[in-house]
DNA sequence: ACTTGACCTGACACCAACTCACAGGTTGTA
DNA sequence: TACAACCTGTGAGTTGGTGTCAGGTCAAGT
């Protein structure tokens, strides 16, 4: 099949198929007769690997390295355990600091609704994100 | 003052300060000499404006939307109010989103707890990922 | 006076994971 | 045969930096 067609059949834009060709997480083989690319039933099954793997939060890079173990015929799943448990230390952190910036969008929200607007000046472009700072800093 | 005295004064990596002046946030003058840049009080007020609003989730292009509205004496506050509520909304879906995957990282690893690792074979290459895939699918 | 080391400059490459634009070749249908 | 719809490789743009390079400048120590 060719790429659209790989797309449609796996549910990835176009473009990412594209781009894991071009990155060599996908290697199609050749039409001689007309040089289009050719994906066969097993580079469905890569891509959607690939992609299950993604929604778990891998990069592509890690899952490269997957599949490389796999092709030389190494389990991989050590190395998968591994990054899950690191992934979820980091997300852990991720999510706490977008709790964080949240709390500090909502009190600006709140500090700002009996807040006019100021004019700038020489001293001051927006005293909305200026009163924030300065209570940061105390 | 030159990008790494203004990079301490207002703790900001130089490189940062070297950046910001690359894409335009900053406009020093220079010193006619040696070529230097020369950064004023201002400068440094305006930086540390820009880390201010960056701490707030705001975009780099956002603060130069800002800096441009106050330098043509504009208010920029109902702009700040407006994307302050957007930013909040997109926020809020981010870290439900980031929890859907701590979830499913989670759930991941309590049932691969049970699970032996597998030797890829010609069907599967790390039956950890595909158990989920399928759970998914269905 | 000279050397060393710390600083400065612009230009460029790199990161992740795409997304898109371009110019040209191929295929299928009317 | 005309034309749309597909294919190709390549290169650039995205975000917010981080870093490297070669070469110029400056202040301090010997």
């Amino acid at each position: 099949m060719t790429a659209a067609v790989l797309a449609k059949h796996a549910d990835v834009p176009l473009f990412t198929v594209r781009y894991y060709t071009r990155i060599g997480l996908l290697r199609p083989s050749r039409d001689l007769r007309n040089g289009y690319k050719i994906y066969k039933q097993s580079d469905k099954e890569r891509l959607q690997f690939i992609s299950a793997a993604k929604d778990l939060g891998f990069t592509l890079a890690e899952i490269e390295d997957i599949l490389d173990h796999a092709a030389h015929n190494k389990t991989p799943c050590p190395m998968v355990r591994e990054i899950v448990e690191k992934r979820i230390e980091e997300n852990k952190a991720k999510i706490s600091e977008l709790k964080r910036l949240q709390k500090r969008l909502e009190n600006a929200a709140t500090a700002w609704k009996t807040m006019k607007n100021s004019t700038p000046d020489g001293n001051s472009v927006c005293r909305l994100i200026e009163s924030i700072s300065q209570n940061r800093e105390r």
